[in-house]
DNA sequence: AAAATATTTGCAACAAAGTTGCATACTGTT
DNA sequence: AACAGTATGCAACTTTGTTGCAAATATTTT
């Protein structure tokens, strides 16, 4: 495990710090989208907020994790699953948010349906966020 | 139209002052969003900026202007042009990010689809967001 | 394995965004 | 015109995010 989290670092030619690691295990091992917040508190604010703030922006940049837009102005983040590279996304799925516990999940199986624009609009990609009760508050 | 507006927010049970009348009206004459900063620099900062957000907030809850998730975790309002009421909000129409000129259009007549969710997920509400290249960009 | 180089981290200082309490000013009503 | 109710502006504060830089750590070279 602890080699396969290296491991990604590698691919994506990023050195291998104990902060960086650390933070992509919890992502690794989270089944739903996290917060800045949420990585400040599973890490036992271990970590400089900056770091945690460079650290989630680098990511992003390689494509190991993609931001997931929400209505309430919070920036969530979760793992790209689908083959994402530095500066091409491709997360093309679902997002739901449960208006009860707050979870936020990636929905991996529904992909994002097509969408007929007026005229003159040309799409690059689109968000889908979803919110509702989820299965584990029903 | 100045009687228009102050007849709006009486129909909301809201007292007509200065800064309301003057916001509400600047959502009316404009085609797209607006985020707190637009209001403040159309209004030559003539409202203190806790004014303003506490007025966007009452327009929220009256249901006369809805908030648009974004990526960049910046909040934009627009004008509600559905029926939608104090607390009850029916904006079921997607909206649409230009990358290159930020504008945020929505696209009234575009109904957001049908999303066929995982069992035990029960949406409430759900939010379409194109983003790319708009018809004054292309 | 040690030295050299490149990169990342944490701190400090700052900037931007949003919130709250309260006295003053304004609106709508009597 | 006076009153009661509400909204505004200010000050003070919190939360969130950014930047420069020296010290620490990771990687490459010898
Ligand atoms: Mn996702
Ligand atoms: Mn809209
Ligand atoms: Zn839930
Ligand atoms: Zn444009």
């Amino acid at each position: 495990m602890k080699n396969d989290i290296a491991e990604i670092l590698k691919r994506n030619q990023l050195s291998v710090t104990e902060s960086r690691a650390k933070i992509l295990e919890l992502f690794h091992e989270s089944r739903s989208a996290l917060a800045h917040a949420d990585i400040e508190n599973k890490t036992d604010e271990s970590y400089d907020r900056v770091t945690i703030y460079r650290t989630l922006q680098t990511f992003v940049e390689k494509g190991i994790i993609h931001t997931i837009p929400t209505a309430d102005n919070s920036v969530l983040y979760a793992l790209c699953k689908d083959e994402c590279t530095q500066g091409k996304h491709n997360d093309n799925h679902v997002h739901f948010i449960c208006d009860i516990c707050g979870t936020t999940y990636c929905l991996d199986h529904i992909t994002v349906p097509e969408i007929n624009l007026p005229k003159g609009f040309t799409p690059h990609c689109t968000d889908v966020v979803a919110s509702g009760i989820c299965k584990n508050c029903k």
